[in-house]
DNA sequence: CGTGCAAATGTTATAATATTGCACTTTTTG
DNA sequence: CAAAAAGTGCAATATTATAACATTTGCACG
C-alpha cells in the first residue's frame, strides 16, 4: 500500500505524490479523522517537493495560490499531518517531510545529503534494536526517538570526485 | 581525564564543572584555539545546569550578571564551544549541553527526560556500528549523526508509578 | 429540517530562536 | 611598532513557532 520511494532514483515523482495521497486519504478514514482540504494541501506540497519543506515554504506555497494563510494554517495541518504518521519534522532542518513508511509502525531513520538536500527515510531493525538496548541499559523507557544522519548521498559524492 | 556524568545519580555537580572547565582548557590548548572569558563562563553556565540551557537562557544569565551580551554574543560562543566539541546542541529541544566525553571521539546518544528534563549522553558502539551500516547499505557517507531519544529516566518512571 | 456542540479555520499579535553586517578592540605575528 | 587576524559590541533583522480569541463548518441528535 504505501509508496517506498526509491532511493536517490531519478522516478516519476508524480506518481509517488498521488499514491501518497491515496494512502493519506485512506489513513485518515480508517481512523476517522478528516483530512481537510488545507490539510491535503499541505501534504501534497510536502510531497511534491523533493527536498524537506520549512513551514514558511508551505505557506508561501499556500499564499501564492490564493490562499488566505496564516502561521497557524500551517503549523495546525502539520500538527495534525504528524500526528497522523504522514509527515516527519526534520529537527536539524526545522523542516517537514513526506513519510514513506505510512500506516507503518516505525521509528523513522533520515539520510540528509547536506549538498543536494534530498532526505531518505529508512527503517533499519538493527539501529531500532541497538538504540533500545542502550536506552534500556539506563534504565530509561525510550519513547521517541530523533535519528537524522547528515553527509552525501551517492549522487553528491560522485560530483565531488569529478 | 574526562568527566563522566554519573548516570542520573546524585553527585557533587560542582565537581563535574570544575574537572570540566579544566578538560576544556586543556583540550583548547592542545588545539591552539583561545577559551576567552565569556567562551569560559558560557561553557560553566551551561555545566553548572543540570537541563540543557536555550540560547537566550544563557544570555539571560550573563546580561544578570552585568556582562553586556546580545544574542551574537552567545551563539559565537556556543558555535566555538560546539566546534571544539565541548557542548552539544540537541536539536529537538533548541537547547545547549556540557559534552560529558570531551576530547574522545565520539558521537553522542541523548537519552531526554520529558517529565524532568535531564539528559543524559551516552556513546554507544554498537549504535553507532548499525548506524553506519545502514548509511553504508545506501551507498550514503554519514558525517555527523542527531540521535536524540526523549522519554522517561528511571527516576521519573518510579514516581509516575506512586 | 433545525438546533447545538465540537472540530476546524481565520485573524491578529507576539514569542522564541538565530543570523547579518559593520564598527571597534584585542591578540598574534613578523 | 605595524599589519593582519581573531574576537567582541551593537543594532537591526530574519526565521521559526505559538497564544488568544472570534468565526465558520461539519455532524449528531431530536
Ligand atoms: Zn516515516
Ligand atoms: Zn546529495
Ligand atoms: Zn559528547
Ligand atoms: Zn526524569
Amino acid at each position: 500500500m504505501s509508496a517506498h520511494a526509491l532511493p536517490y532514483r531519478p522516478h516519476n515523482h508524480q506518481a509517488c505524490v498521488t499514491q501518497a495521497l491515496a494512502d493519506a486519504r485512506s489513513i485518515c478514514q480508517q481512523q476517522n479523522v478528516r483530512l481537510t482540504p488545507t490539510r491535503e494541501r499541505v501534504l501534497e506540497l510536502i510531497w511534491q517537493s523533493h527536498k524537506p519543506l520549512g513551514a514558511y515554504d508551505v505557506l508561501a506555497k499556500l499564499t501564492s495560490e490564493g490562499h488566505n494563510a496564516a502561521p497557524p494554517t500551517v503549523y495546525r495541518a502539520l500538527d495534525f499531518l504528524q500526528q497522523q504518521g504522514l509527515v516527519h519534522r526534520i529537527a536539524s532542518l526545522n523542516a517537514f517531510t513526506g513519510c514513506t513508511h505510512a500506516g507503518e509502525h516505525h521509528t523513522g531513520m533520515f539520510l540528509i545529503c547536506r549538498a543536494c538536500g534530498n532526505v531518505l527515510e529508512l527503517t533499519d531493525a538493527s539501529v531500532s534494536t541497538a538504540i533500545q538496548n542502550a536506552a534500556n541499559a539506563e534504565a530509561f523507557r525510550a519513547e521517541t526517538v530523533t535519528l537524522e544522519v547528515a553527509g552525501l548521498c551517492p549522487g553528491c559524492q560522485a560530483e565531488k570526485a569529478v
